[in-house]
DNA sequence: ATAATTATGTGATGATTATCACAGGTCTGA
DNA sequence: TCAGACCTGTGATAATCATCACATAATTAT
């Protein structure tokens, strides 16, 4: 739990009376690797902090898996439709490695809400973030072709690079893996 | 304001007290077209809510304009990375049409936050949506092709069809404007 | 340990797309 | 109203990418 208050003072001011009355909201969980954090089909009632191992949200389309999104630790995922407003998530979110996850359950969160206003400023920065990172990644696809794509992620989040596949990552970046591996080999040469 | 305030209540409950509080940090602009919401380089200390109108959001990179969002009546766009961060933003808001804004600004928007926890989690939704759009349409350049991101905009979103031309939205759907010319072909024909 | 699974590299080929060039249509402001 | 600015369509060509096929690591499970 240290990481995670450590998280959200990092976010907003919060006392140690929020922090206890948070706690009502809490409950820690480790998934194993290919565990599913959320199941497409289900409605998503959590906010899923990361407290180590990572894990991607994933679309499968016609059985193939399209990746979506990659979360490593003090970070939150959701499905953020699905959250606020109680729909079906069209998509699932698992563990790719084992990862010790603590979980936002919404509706006791809402109540704790209304006892702290503290809480109620925790979650609108946690979804900011959360939409800042929505907004960069999208950004990328109409800025940028796919090399520079993957010279974006090699700048600004090589913590990405370092810990996921190539395949993972094509479809990511919303690339065939062989023409990943010769943007690569490419790039190492030239 | 009627309209922002049925808006506003389609989100949250809101009492004519917070409503009276909150007006203090609004103000309204009718911009020109092609006149600025928001200019590179600049901190985005504001939400824009659209009364009537539409907007649009683009990046100017090596002088060619590529855009990244268009924004209708009854929603609020910003920069949320410089809004929450107070970091210099890397794009521009533009009027598309004249356009009536009502802009929040923030340091007075925190303070009546502080006085009605119903403006704060008026800010939590507004922001919500916000992810929630983003995350939309981040998606779509992940899961489908160009022929295929032109068909959801026609099924889900026909109001930008209608209101946006073919050269802007081509920069939006991430193809040169001769290629969705050509694609928007083949679908009326075949 | 070793068999099975998963991940990566690479060639060949066809499909898709970007880019340049140019023509005609539509909008718009002085 | 009329000239300049924008918008759309279309051809030609080159670049990029997806897909299939297969070989070879690397990883994982029993």
């Amino acid at each position: 739990m240290d990481n995670l208050l450590k998280y959200i003072r990092s976010l907003t001011s919060f006392s140690d009376k929020s922090w206890e009355l948070l706690q009502a909201a809490l409950t820690t969980k480790v998934f194993k690797k290919r565990e599913l954090l959320l199941k497409e089909g289900q409605v998503c009632n959590s906010l899923f902090y990361i407290d180590n191992g990572y894990c991607k949200s994933y679309y499968e389309i016609d059985g193939v898996i399209k990746n979506t999104g990659f979360f490593f630790e003090n970070e939150i995922t959701t499905n953020i439709n699905s959250f606020g407003n109680g729909q079906k998530s069209e998509f699932n979110i698992v563990a790719c490695e084992p990862s010790k996850v603590i979980i936002f359950d919404k509706h006791k969160l809402f109540q704790a809400t209304k006892q702290a206003n503290e809480i109620e400023t925790l979650g609108r920065n946690c979804i900011r973030l959360f939409a800042t990172k929505q907004e960069e990644f999208g950004t990328l696809f109409k800025l940028y072709t796919a090399q520079e794509r993957l010279e974006y992620l090699e700048t600004k989040h090589p913590e990405i690079l370092q810990r996921v596949s190539l395949s993972q990552l094509a479809s990511f970046l919303g690339v065939a893996r062989e023409t990943l591996s010769r943007i690569r080999k490419r790039r190492t040469l030239g």
